[in-house]
DNA sequence: TCTGGGGTCCTAGGACCC
DNA sequence: TCTGGGGTCCTAGGACCC
């Protein structure tokens, strides 16, 4: 039985060129929030010498005479092109599960029989017609070889997009080849250690005996050791399902009144509350996080957390909104200027089978709740995100206007999201 | 002025109980 | 008074991933 993980290459510059195919082969690279550093770069840009996390504000000046183009992060854009590419990847293995944004792990169970590089071959060329979305395949019988054959196929164009590690003597030599830092499990931690022992490839980590690996680290690089030998043991299950969710972002400034700080957290704990929805799922533990700015050594530090237990497990915006401020209640202090905020939602579990608390549980205005969330949803996603919000996800604006969270954050370089909103479709005449 | 966001797991140590 | 060991639960910190 084999592995093989779907890579999309350089994620979201291929989304933003998906639109703009003028921008194939130059320079492009993709900003975090609030416009803040670096986070997605093209072949050409790598080539370049721009790091990743890269802040934006020195870019220019480490290379005046270049033209680069640069997009403002568009994770609607980004979300729904990826969907496109896992729905394709659901109908082409007979097992999948999505690993993080822009990869998946597929288990081709009772497929040994067929020719798995040509199937690798057709998948990425199927992606990318259908998304314009190219990708790189690696396919093995363990999920770190198979993570290692796909940065084969990334970087030599001999292999068409698909490597496959199927015989004792390809695994040898794909390990030889492998830096040690760039196996998946080692980080560069691990990396260092090994390197000072004289461990430069993935050959050398996978020579050593498994008690060595086991007393010198942990259980998960003993795992990561026995995967490179050829034997499968990350399970599945592992990777499935989502214990918490979190939604948080740095300000663009600081931010020191409750008010400001308590309007944030309201947003992005409504934001908590409609990923639980759209997974069908509801939150028994609410928390808050606050940090101040940690880059500024000349002012004063403060970082807190803080959680409460909801009497019902929820997913309703009102709900886990009303928790969160009470959390930022707890730990908010005066005399501090934030940098960053976060709301997590812990205790996941599927909506059916919620156990109420009785004193708590009112079934017809749960019901009412239930509908209304369910209706703001659906208006979100015809008219694009925060057409609709609470009262408490205002801002004040300087002209006295209320504003949302999105005209709140830096994004001056920002596409259009023609597959998602209506208004910004483009009309060919 | 500006320096990301969202996750998981393991381990050691302390508190507490018997 | 002193001294014990085992078990469990929780937390903080550190490591990893994309």
């Amino acid at each position: 039985m084999y592995y093989a993980i779907v890579d999309c290459d350089n994620c979201y510059v291929s989304c933003e060129r998906v639109f703009r195919p003028d921008l194939k082969d130059k320079p492009v690279v993709v900003l975090s929030n609030n416009d803040g550093c670096v986070v997605a770069r093209s072949n050409e840009a790598k080539k370049l010498g721009i790091k990743a996390g890269l802040p934006f504000y020195q870019l220019a000046g480490l290379f005046p005479d270049t033209k680069i183009a640069v997009f403002s992060s568009n994770y609607e854009l980004y979300g729904d092109i990826t969907g496109r590419v896992m729905a394709i990847i659901r109908d082409a293995a007979p097992e999948y599960f999505r690993y993080s944004i822009d990869e998946a792990f597929c288990v081709l169970d009772g497929m040994d029989h067929l020719d798995l590089k040509k199937w690798g071959e057709e998948l990425h060329k199927k992606i990318l017609k259908c998304t314009g979305m190219p990708v790189s395949i690696g396919i093995a019988r363990t999920k770190t070889l198979a993570k290692m054959a796909s940065h084969f196929a990334k970087h030599y164009p001999g292999y068409r997009h698909c490597c496959i590690i199927d015989s004792e003597d390809r695994r040898r030599k794909a390990l030889k080849l492998y830096p040690i830092e760039d196996v998946w499990g080692i980080g560069w931690r691990y990396a260092a250690r090994l390197s000072a022992k004289g461990d430069k490839t993935a050959s050398d980590f996978a020579a050593h005996t498994k008690e060595w690996v086991r007393a010198s680290f942990n259980i998960v690089a003993t795992r990561t050791w026995m995967e490179l030998n050829g034997e499968d043991c990350i399970p599945n299950e592992e990777m499935a399902k989502k214990k918490s969710i979190c939604t948080s972002r740095s300000f663009n400034g600081m931010v020191k009144d409750m008010e400001t700080l308590k309007t944030h957290v309201a947003n992005f704990a409504a934001r908590c509350s409609e990923k639980l929805r759209q997974q069908d799922s509801v939150a028994s533990v609410v928390g808050v996080f606050i940090d101040t700015n940690r880059f500024r050594e000349d002012l004063m530090q403060y970082s807190k957390f803080q959680d409460i237990r909801l009497l019902t497990p929820s997913n309703s915006t009102q709900s886990i909104v009303q928790a969160a401020s009470k959390c930022l209640e707890i730990i908010y202090k005066e005399d501090f200027q934030y940098k960053r905020a976060g709301v997590i939602v812990m205790g996941i579990s599927p909506t059916n089978g919620i156990q109420t608390d009785f004193a708590d549980y009112d079934a017809e205005r749960f019901e009412k709740i239930k509908r209304l969330d369910t209706i703001i949803d659906k208006i979100n996603k015809i008219d694009g995100t925060e057409t609709i919000v609470l009262g408490s996800q205002q801002y004040t604006a300087k002209d006295g206007k209320s504003i949302v969270f999105s005209d709140a954050i830096k994004h001056d370089f920002k596409s259009k999201n023609p597959t998602t909103r209506w208004s910004d479709i483009i009309v060919l005449k």
